[in-house]
DNA sequence: CATGAATGAGATTTCATTCAT
DNA sequence: AATGAATGAAATCTCATTCAT
């Protein structure tokens, strides 16, 4: 039996639908913003009707929404997996790099989506409140990766400090390397770069928590 | 005599006016965004008239584009400071880091403004045409500033790029210290990921410095 | 064997679904009104499919002639009743009275439909056009009620008054005793109202009885 | 200097907008219900530009309450005309009667609007809440004009329920006379139906208030 | 210069109706 | 006969822009 043959077909169909509508609006999000993709755009790029729009998606925020939760559903999967392998504060870090560079090469519309317009917030500011459930959702996964080295629970804003920091870092490091190959001296720097992005992170972690880091590093 | 003392009282009275504008559209633009933010709750926010928008400028856009003009001035104030004062390709690269880091601190709105509500372009992807002036300027002042210590021309693209890591890599930066104060050993494991930084950026502007020249033409 | 008993199956549960959506749209369109109530609404709440709905009804409108003319139909059995016993003008407009009465009772929700819900007319106005055939089957059981006692025929428009005073005044009265137990007092009063709007009415239709007669055609 | 000298000019212009929006959506709302009025057949009506009428109104509800509003306004003039004059609370129903009858004749679209148009509610049913705060106001009105006779403050709900029937009886007696002219004879019975309510109104409100009566007739 | 009422193009949203299953 | 996904016409609503004062 097929992978939705339990489902009826009118239900199958709608789910295609429901998908078309997302890739659609996914490109279009990423070639000109959320704002300024009308949902017009959206339906025809799907080629449905414009009132098939709101048989999925009550409004365009809930799309965006939807979308935003299909990411991070792909990034923490990735972050999972980093977690399994690692054995100390630096590993996590690491594994979080490699979770959002891994991430970034298979879904790049997705990374754009979450990083660069604005569904996750950068820098400090106000954290937008529509998307709030997969930004949280997100911070969760880090949370969980980092804290399993760290004896005492690390604050909610410094996790946050945190995936702005791992964003803007990653994001910066593409910049480098976005035609895929770089020469090897750069990619050399890059590793310094990358090791001492770690370092700084797992300090700023542990910052004021100077017994763990003895707890830690001895195992 | 006062700076405008010069001008009419008329003209006077514009200026103030054109300021109020910039002023107002700056803190909203920030809070909700470009395209969220409706001419008339700037014009509200600055206490004038709706259609005394349209006497400072032309539309929204107009606008947007000014304050990235003032944003960029001051940025560029603070390269050309740390030109007069670096010697070495590393130097220029450190120099640029603390130019924005001090841009950072003085004009936090105009940062954001710039680096995080899509002003300027992160990670590849289009660049928004609209602002292209203030952002060609912005690169020119890059490029101005590194290439002091490199023999031959900088491809535009290198530049661009460049000027990308660093947005991502100073935005990172401050999450690690959006209160101003951090520990002793953060801010120490901070400052090797600045060297590693730096290094970095020299590497990738060198690479095949010899090669490229010859078809440096390409954007 | 039950009333469908000789039907089919497929016709009877054909019934019964018309049945329910008669109820539902019935209960739906005096909570909030004909025209601020969805198809899909009805459909919910008659716990089936949109679709259905067309295969019962051509659209919403036919819907509320179909529950007007069961509410007619039900008025004017009570109507039919009252005649039977009436021997004067006096006692046919009694009667008219007493059986919207009992409607009301036994039908408040089909009662609320016509005389509130705009199904039918209040004071003069247009004619709702939409519910017409039931409006003009009421008309003309009530004409045939008050005829017997008039010696020539009574202006269709002087019936059409009638039917709105009569409305308007039970309207008005179950306002004095919706619950049911009035004191005394008061029931006394009502008795002596009720006898004051009878013979208004009977008056209202004796009007000029001679002269109008020549100019009948006139609606 | 004329009656709206003191206003500027534009407030002057806008203030005629939203009166020619009034006088159209009343008539409209009046000939085809409020929910078969589009907004873009008021603007038309009106003569004004789609956009403009949301200058004016957040939306139809807004307007159609506006509207009650002036209604009210207009039918509570007539009511505290009538209760200068009345001694007794027989003839304070009394005047509330001719206060209705009077706001009929200056203002029959907005008789028709409050009480035909489902913007006050009939018989007993929900009330609907979009037009609780004219229809309360309206309400009060009546209470302080009964109130005056009674010892002890009316219940809120028999209060409501004498407006019904007020509203219904009133109704019903236009029905006959919406002409205006009516034979001697009719007229007299009218008369008789008309004291006959009053009546009855009194002894509704008195019901279980025995001593109240006396001290009141005794005067 | 400053103003804010008016405008209408275009966006969002609703919902009656169709139709393939 | 029953279904509900899809549809698009028509409604509501937003807002950049104009213009008379």
């Amino acid at each position: 039996m097929a992978e939705n043959g339990s489902l009826g077909r009118a239900t199958r169909r709608a789910l295609q639908t429901r998908q078309r509508l997302k890739e659609a609006s996914l490109a279009l999000f990423i070639e000109s913003g959320i704002e300024n993709t009308a949902i017009e755009e959206i339906t025809e790029r799907a080629d449905v009707g414009k009132g098939t729009f709101y048989r999925h998606f009550t409004n365009k925020e809930a799309l965006a929404t939807a979308l935003a939760e299909d990411a991070v559903g792909h990034l923490l999967e990735r972050i999972s997996e980093a977690e399994r392998e690692c054995r100390s504060l630096d590993e996590a870090v690491e594994g979080l790099i490699r979770a959002h560079s891994k991430f970034f090469h298979e879904h790049p519309n997705e990374f754009l989506l979450l990083f660069q317009r604005r569904v996750f917030p950068q820098v400090q500011q106000d954290t937008p409140q529509e998307f709030e459930a997969p930004y949280l959702n997100y911070l969760e996964g880090i949370r969980r990766e980092v804290e399993r080295f760290i004896a005492r629970p690390v604050a909610p804003l410094r996790i946050r400090r945190l995936a702005c920091a791992i964003a803007g870092f990653v994001s910066g490091l593409f910049s480098f390397a976005v035609d895929g190959i770089a020469a090897e001296e750069t990619e050399k720097s890059r590793e310094s770069l990358h090791r001492a992005f770690v370092a700084t992170s797992s300090a700023f972690l542990l910052e004021g928590e100077i017994e763990e880091i003895l707890n830690l590093n001895g195992d």
